[in-house]
DNA sequence: CATGAATGAGGCTTCATTCAT
DNA sequence: TATGAATGAAGCCTCATTCAT
């Protein structure tokens, strides 16, 4: 029995190849300068290729930009959704996905940056680019106030809005990337993703529940 | 008992109402338009002036923006500290900053966007200007710290990392700014901060601590 | 009795001196090189400003090809009105509009590329720009047509569709335009007008009517 | 009676159709774009080929405009001379000119263009190619002024100067066709040919000759 | 021969900044 | 001081041309 050949030309693999190196370019580029700050010769540059190559695999800045954003978060949630397979427990899955974002985020600072920089939050709802970026945002909310949820379900959490809940808890990841890049990487994270766990799970206040 | 003349000449009154009105009109224009939009011209229009009479008061555009900005949290920082003051309790104390933040930012959605888009995050101390609005933010999440700090000797608060709970709480606000944002103003604002610090104090495991 | 001010300050009369000088800058470019390859740059120099100075007075490159194509009209036709109306009868007429054309092109050599390039044709009616453009081309032609059409009338020419004629009397117009600029402006012009005109009038055939 | 084979090898053969292939595509293209517009990717998308292909073709995009007109004028001068051949009389042999160009022109709207847009028109000289340009143009004119200069001979025409009255029944012709394109090919081309024979044989005046 | 991915010069346009008035 | 016309660097994008496959 012979195995298939895959339905893949060798030039659809080169185009792949060449479009996936251009949306990390772009990434590092974004999460190096900031997503106003990034140009498309920088993007060339740091790709090393020219700048008209770009527009071979993108019909423009909007698109590559929404584009990259669009595929960090396809890896986050892949990286995400491994890692809290395997964990076992709301808890411990809410706990993975917390160093899931942070790992990745350290990896992939442009992506860091589509969470801290909002860009839909600009004249509202501009283009259809800027309408799927939202979409991302809210999948990868969603996904964490789903877990919430079935933990609270499960007796894990005590009967909080799941969304909001998520919301805060990604803020405070953020915190902790923050932290990291202006410190820059050292090896606390785990420390303060505990710490920020212990904060979410407990709170912060003194004795018993207020 | 007459208050003793300020030992400031009219023109330099008149400066310093032109220079805050530039600072007004920066952050009305950043707020709306977003930091990368936001033109000189605009600006100028906005403050009632010409684009050239900007630059009689700052230096250049970064220099206006990190002041606009400066500006927005010293203003942030006496609201604060008057809503404060009035609080009893650490833990009431906490309440008021979120409360604050939240209606500030509200009012001035520009001084949002500098917590939202953090342009100081580029490449560490890119410029003066940026390594004194990284100082700003500093020292409110400081302000913020020291109130945990003594809260929890005082006992509100149990003996958690004041500086991580407080960048962890003051990104909790921030997720609220958010969704008033995206959803429109709306009077659930109250709703939103109170369950923000249920979860800051309380935590969001069920039963007792883990 | 004092004169009345003028209803134009100092800035408007720049303004328009501006205006025009970019204009004339434009159809000279256009002379030169083509309407395809014209470029703003160039213009820029001919005009002795820099690029962007262009766009304070127009809001991009096809206005400004359109007004300055709408200018070089404006002043052939009130040329050619003038000379029309100093002229008596209507061939006499129709040869002074031979005579104002031809005078005017060879001192706006851009103008001729009008005629002889068409703009109008490319994909059809794209702009507003064109169609303001065709609108123009369509008045001259107009023009000249009811020219004819009154000159038959008083029975100086016999009864001929005015339209074509007059577009075929300007055709007649631009090949010796064609020749003057392939052989370089020499005396000979008036008498070219003149053959032209005969030509017109009387005809090529031998004898009498064929 | 054997034709003896011509000398040539299959390779010139396939050489010299997919030149005219690439040939007639350019035609095409210049005439549904206009020449500005026209690009050697459309051009090569029209000719069933790859861009680079061309380059084995035709040395530059120039070259390869300028011997597409040439092509078209080589056309039009076969079934023009064809034409005038079957004609008796110079003056029918006129009339067919006109009917020719006429004809061909709205068959391939690019070469129309070549004499809409004359880019041979610029700086005198400015390329080889655009001088063979000029050449092909002249050449197609002293065609027409021979036969008119036969004729005049003949006793069929007065004696106008040949040249000029060349160039102005030709660009009669031009303004059928440009009327043609306006308002769209329509069954009225022969009487407008009509018309302009007989302007140009018998004039515009009243009476006899003025 | 043929291809089409890659290049990079060049075109249009914006906008922070300067400077003569 | 205040103005705003002018500047020109820099950004996005197109397309003629080249070259490795």
């Amino acid at each position: 029995m012979s195995i298939p050949r895959p339905a893949r030309t060798k030039e659809e693999v080169v185009k792949e190849f060449r479009t996936t190196e251009i949306l990390e370019a772009a990434r590092r580029v974004i999460g190096e300068l900031g997503y106003g700050e990034a140009s498309m010769e920088r993007i060339a540059q740091k790709a090393g290729i020219s700048k008209g190559t770009i527009y071979l695999y993108f019909e423009n800045k909007e698109a590559l930009f929404a584009r990259a954003i669009e595929h960090g978060f396809e890896q986050l949630m892949e990286k995400t959704r491994a890692a809290t397979r395997r964990a076992r427990g709301h808890t411990a899955k809410v706990s993975e996905v917390a160093r899931s974002a942070v790992e990745y985020s350290l990896d992939y600072l442009s992506f860091y940056r589509v969470l801290a920089e909002r860009p839909d939050l600009g004249p509202a709802g501009r283009s259809a680019a800027s309408d799927r970026l939202r979409a991302n945002v809210d999948d990868y909310v969603q996904y964490v106030a789903d877990l919430l949820e079935r933990g609270t379900r499960a007796g894990e959490f005590r009967g909080i809005n799941p969304h909001q809940a998520a919301r805060i808890l990604l803020a405070g990841v953020r915190t902790i990337i923050d932290e990291q890049i202006r410190e820059g990487k050292h090896p606390l994270v785990q420390e303060e993703v505990d710490t920020l766990l212990d904060l979410f799970l407990n709170g912060a206040a003194a004795g018993g529940r207020s």
